[in-house]
RNA sequence: GCCCUUGUAGCUCAGUCGGUAGAGCGCGUCCUUGGUAAGGACGAGGUCGGCGGUUCAAAUCCGCUCGAGGGCUCCA
């Protein structure tokens, strides 16, 4: 296969050879494996005994200026697979290309591109000469599985990034380097809104006081969303009997995910009383033979629990029980990311149980909050991705006819929508397709919001029935609907949307009142006491600095609005305003302020630092 | 979990060849009472991530360990 690539992606493909072209001169034993562009760049892989260093990539580097230099000529040759197999082994290849052969289809050309001494196995395209990479820059050195199977040898992967031109190169990388500066990480430590503390926990999040007001704000915004549309919040605790997760199936199935059980007093006693040793008790585990509580990782068996407490017709349905549900998840440790991915959050959860008629609307009204909240926080730059199920394997549980309903029911209202979307095979959950939101960090990596996924399974599993209007026993589907995925996660992204400058009614501290000498301290103190009691988030910076010391102070801590006052406003009951999305904002009467302010508050509107 | 990188004051970082720590910012006190992004002086703060080893001597060299970062794998 001839696969024609945009002139971008050839300089990137055509650099990543240049790359391996480098490696095999410097060291001729390395083994290839494969090197493609990406999104961003290009990367390629090697197997190699000698780990390379920093100082490797500067030399690699300055080799593949050589070999720019050199002005190769990119050749393609189309061989049968025995020629294929022995340029392979003529260039000493073997240990990778001549299973990357093998993946060609019997049919298919077999290309290969030289340039210079080196050749690779390639569909290609390429730049015919090497001297057509202008600007490239080796990045990163890191481990990668062969063909990312971790059960395969781990290789060495470069990574590198290459543009048409030298300004577009150095444009990407400032803007990484921007884009750095908005890392949730960095901010969450500056503006002081949450820690992860090694005597806590990896991946377990601390929120201080000034992250915890963000929260606060985004549930009861959340809240008030859902209150229109008709959920009953409930509550449920953080543990539950290992029984009702086997019932769901969550401890059978995901225990890998999930830290191990709390084991009951009782049954831990018995177990010491018969002599058992660690292994004894792990196995007890897998065989599902414990009694006790897991710390739960999903909040649906609760809700199942809170629904089928009572009997309910089907006038009683929908049924919209919703959460801020905090579970727990044993997630490998290299994968933990500030608050983007964590061992513990809290899901903006929700379950509906309804009638099939009343599937697609449940959707409809779950997309329509995201829309809205979305909206409100200026975060239009997501993705939706319809996953279906995959028709040649029988992984799913339920009847074809009520996926092909629950599929459409979904894809219908994904249209709905107005956003873009791809249906994806295959990626649907074991009980029913489902709908996520897909958001990218600043620096592109792409995280999963919120899933709306339709459930046939566990009213099966829980046996949940509704009264029909026929007066027999009906089945009901459950909806389960996490818009925002979780609180961690989506404060983590909402502090990279911002970078760190919130709309005034997100903000941590709204108000800052900067009094320019002592003397205007009994009216500064007035104003203070005034506007906390009208629930404003307001400080007062009583340092004893100069004015511009103090603005400088207010910008650097982000704070969204000040208010300057001296002997001026004093007198007259004024306050010169100033704000961080629109600079100096002049001089008005302090009740025509507070009364503005207010108002900006309540309509949470949505201010962009430009 | 795996590979690579990394860990010095609250933050950002310096610390050469091993000779028991330094800067800026921040913080505290005092002076200064000021008009839209840094007024001045003085001062407090560190078992150099932890444990062990080599050495007369370790922030520095070695081993182990914990955490963090970038990837890979995983993500109900």
């Amino acid at each position: 296969m001839n696969e024609q690539m945009t002139p971008l992606e050839e300089i990137r493909h055509s650099s990543s050879h240049v790359l391996a072209t480098a490696v095999l001169r410097l060291f001729p034993e390395a083994q290839l494996d494969i090197g493609p562009p990406t999104a961003t760049g290009f990367y390629y892989d090697f197997d190699l005994d000698h780990k390379f260093t920093a100082e490797d990539l500067q030399n690699i580097e300055a080799e593949m200026k050589k070999i720019i230099k050199e002005n190769q000529r990119f050749q393609r040759k189309e061989v049968s697979r025995e020629e294929a197999v022995q340029i392979i082994k003529d260039f000493g290849q073997e240990t990778y290309k001549l299973g990357r052969l093998d993946d060609v289809p019997e049919g298919d050309t077999i290309s290969f591109y030289q340039n210079g001494d080196f050749i690779d196995l390639c569909a290609g395209s390429h730049v015919n000469y090497t001297k057509k990479i202008k600007a490239f820059k080796l990045l990163s050195i890191a481990g990668a599985y062969h063909r990312g199977d971790e059960n395969n040898k781990q290789l060495q992967r470069i990574y590198g990034t290459a543009f048409a031109t030298k300004d577009e190169l150095e444009q990407y990388l400032t803007q990484l380097e921007e884009a750095r500066k908005r890392d949730h990480r960095r901010i969450g430590k500056d503006m002081g809104l949450f820690h992860i503390d090694e005597a806590v926990g990896q991946g377990l999040i601390l929120w201080k006081p000034k992250g915890a007001v963000i929260r606060e704000q985004l549930q009861s915004f959340i809240t008030g969303e859902l209150n229109k549309q008709d959920y009953k919040q409930v509550f449920t605790p953080h543990i539950g009997k290992l029984d009702l997760y086997r019932t769901s199936g969550h401890f059978p199935y995901y225990q890998d995910s999930q830290y191990p059980p709390v084991i009951d007093r009782d049954c831990l006693a018995e177990f010491v009383s018969e002599g058992c040793t660690c292994s004894d008790l792990s196995n007890k585990m897998d065989d599902g033979e414990i009694d006790g509580y897991l710390l739960k990782p999903m909040n649906c068996p609760m809700h199942i629990k809170i629904f089928d407490s009572e009997p309910h017709s089907y006038r009683d349905l929908p049924v919209r029980l919703a959460e801020f549900g905090t579970v727990y998840r044993w997630e490998q440790s290299g994968e933990l990311n500030g608050m983007t991915r964590v061992r513990g959050f809290t899901q903006d959860d929700a379950h509906l149980f309804c009638t099939e008629d009343q599937l697609q609307d449940e959707i409809k009204g779950c997309l329509d909050l995201v829309k809205t909240v979305l909206g409100t926080l200026g975060m239009e730059d997501y993705k939706v991705r319809v996953s279906l199920r995959d028709p040649n394997s029988d992984k799913y549980v339920g009847d074809a006819e009520n996926w092909e309903k629950a599929e459409n029911a979904l894809r219908n209202a994904a249209k709905g929508l107005g956003v873009p979307f791809a249906e994806v095979e295959g990626e649907a959950a074991f009980y029913g397709p489902k709908i996520d939101f897909i958001v990218n960090d600043v620096i592109g990596r792409e995280w999963q919001l919120g899933t709306v996924q339709v459930d046939y399974n566990l009213p099966v599993r829980f046996d949940l029935n509704y009264t029909g209007a026929d007066n027999k026993p009906h089945r009901p589907v459950m909806v389960h609907r996490a818009p925002f995925g979780s609180m961690e996660r989506f404060c983590g992204l909402l502090i990279e949307h911002f970078g760190g400058d919130f709309p005034t009614w997100l903000a941590p501290e709204q108000l800052r009142i900067l009094p320019i000498s002592e003397k205007v301290y009994e009216y500064s103190d007035k104003l203070y006491a005034d506007l906390k009691a009208a629930g404003i988030r307001v400080t007062l910076d009583n340092a004893s600095e100069k004015l511009g010391a103090k603005i400088r102070r207010a910008e650097l801590d982000k704070v969204p609005n000040t208010i300057i006052v001296g002997a001026k406003e004093a007198e007259e009951g004024n306050v010169s305003v100033r704000s961080r999305f629109d600079g100096d904002r002049g001089t008005m009467k302090f009740e025509d302020f507070k009364t503005e302010f207010l108002e900006l508050i309540a309509s949470r509107k949505l201010q962009l630092k430009k």
